[in-house]
DNA sequence: ATGAAAGCGCTAACAG
DNA sequence: CTGTTAGCGCTTTCAT
């Protein structure tokens, strides 16, 4: 392996002008760095980039630890923060903890050994006390996940106003019986979209029947078997709004099933905007949150902690935006 | 930072010791060892692992180079990766090329710098030579991609056989004008499906007819097209099959827009038996390949070879299936 | 603008 | 079983 000193010695300088003539051309002579440049070449030198991560301490690699990477509203974020990353020099780690906070755990230690500059969390499930701690000495960005009262810098979408945005589209179109499948419970998100959810009922003073809520855990199965327990009620809802599209699938298969048709006899709303929802029968309507943007901005906001910016804007809040398909029955309504 | 030698200090040992009792503690005296592990416990010292990586240069790091990790069959395969890599106690380093070959060929710099040990490309873009040469000087494993006549260990399907059972599928329904929406041909993985569905029209004597047979670009929307340009044909196919499910889900939105039933005048197969393939409306008929399991064997070649281990067996062919469900019409079939 | 030289923290060969 | 010691290859300070 060729290292810098058989670069030096051969284009008569020293290593300290190698090193310079690659970590900051510009203060080295213009012939000595073409000379040093030309030898770098002739050798086929690659630096020892495990070296300089040793001497400098810093690796340009950041750290992103997700839930669960086969979701594909997570392979969406990973890819905004992967391209700005890139963009920018960096490489990312891939942590996928499945949902096992030990996972999450052992992956913090690599901030600890300092074999990453930094660290997106995707996740929500680490104390909060442990979290503020690790913060505090290593730059840290959340994304999509956010926990309540933290001061981590967090981007993510208004849960709440979306959810609500959400369920007073149905409102609009006259139901006055909607469900809600909301997404599990120990995830700060799902209770925002739960959230939503009670305040547009409670604001247009619609029946509050805690039977039409109903916990999910943001899968096909589960939207389906909570639909199934809707339609099973005396007075079944006529509109459903369920907390991601995965389980807005689920319900309106279940209600296909049992004889209804979608969005007549029962409107779906779901949320993410994942890409499959607009190839479903009938094209979901749903809410559509940036989800590549979310992780680039992430990005962004870990170099400039990494560059030493602190920042005193804590919550990035991204857009979010309705988008009517076919399954709540705007469109049809349109037509009357 | 407390770094090896203040812990020897406090432990009245050398930093060989502590060494020692960090990476083979069974060559340590048991006394000795928990005299090191309490005074490591009490100073809370964390190795520095860019020492280590530098010193013993190898990193525990894998690189994986991904097309797209927003693409669900990447999204499960580097799932599988993952998980196989923590664990062995690997790290994995994601690139995600978008496609673009430039970004494969700096991504392999990675591997001459030494800064990961090993590679895992779920691409086919490389040159063939480059790749070649790569592969014998580092450790390298293929996965779902392949390369005709290429020595790189290699995990994938036979993507030539498990499409032509999917095409025989429908010729066993009764069906004599099939056609093939193929993927972009540039990919080899594209070239076998075609070859296979050929392979399966030609051996049951049917009609071969070239304008039965599209580029897609393995998208919905490309299915969608192709699928409309079959049915403007004189004599239309009554089957199709589609070379990966989103397109299969595109050539069914088209049949179905354009008054079809499937798949009672228009019965579809698809590849992938991603998840969404089995909410879709009809359920997709389609191939099952192992996504995950293929990431997790992929792995575990790389982690033989990382482990001196020389491969002799090039090709490993993991199993698929073919699952019926309602887009081929095999079941009503049954029925029937 | 360049060179000399120290040293980052760890590992492993060797000696005892 | 444990200690001594010599680096790994680079960056950076200090001098010139």
């Amino acid at each position: 392996m060729v290292k810098m000193s058989d670069v030096a010695k051969l284009a008569n300088v020293s290593t300290a002008t190698v090193s310079r003539v690659l970590r900051s051309p510009e203060t080295v002579k213009e012939n000595t760095r073409q000379k040093v440049l030309s030898v770098i070449e002739e050798l086929n030198y690659q630096p020892n980039i495990l070296a300089r991560h040793f001497r400098r301490s810093e690796t340009n690699t950041i750290l992103v630890i997700v839930p669960n990477i086969m979701n594909t509203v997570f392979a969406e974020i990973v890819g905004g923060i992967e391209q700005a990353a890139a963009a920018n020099g960096y490489k990312v780690l891939l942590r996928n903890t499945n949902l096992d906070v030990r996972n999450e755990y052992e992956a913090i230690d690599h901030l600890k050994q300092r074999q990453v500059d930094g660290m997106i969390l995707l996740s929500e499930r680490l104390e909060k006390k442990t979290l503020l701690e690790i913060s505090k000495q290593y730059p840290v960005v959340l994304a999509s996940a956010y926990i309540e009262g933290l001061k981590v810098p967090t981007v993510s979408i208004d849960n709440i106003s979306s959810s609500r945005e959400a369920t007073e589209h149905l409102i609009r179109l006259g139901h006055k019986r909607i469900a809600n499948i909301c997404g599990p419970l120990f995830s700060s998100i799902s209770r925002d979209r739960l959230k939503g959810f009670k305040q547009a009922v409670y604001q247009n003073d619609l029946e509050v029947d805690s039977v039409l809520i109903q916990e999910g855990e943001f899968t096909f199965d589960s939207g389906y078997n909570q639909m199934l327990k809707f339609l099973a009620l005396e007075v079944p809802p006529t509109a459903v709004f369920a907390a991601n599209d995965e389980m807005a699938m689920g319900a309106i298969k279940a209600a296909k099933e049992n004889g209804l048709k979608v969005p007549e006899d029962m409107a779906v709303v779901g949320f993410d905007n994942i890409k499959f929802s607009s190839m479903f029968e009938p094209a979901l309507t749903t809410i559509a949150q940036p989800k590549y943007e979310m992780g680039k901005k992430a990005m962004e906001l870990l170099l400039e902690q990494m560059q030493g910016v602190v920042h005193t804007k804590i919550q990035h809040v991204l857009d979010t935006n309705l988008v009517i398909r076919d399954s709540c029955g705007a469109k049809k309504a349109e037509l009357v």
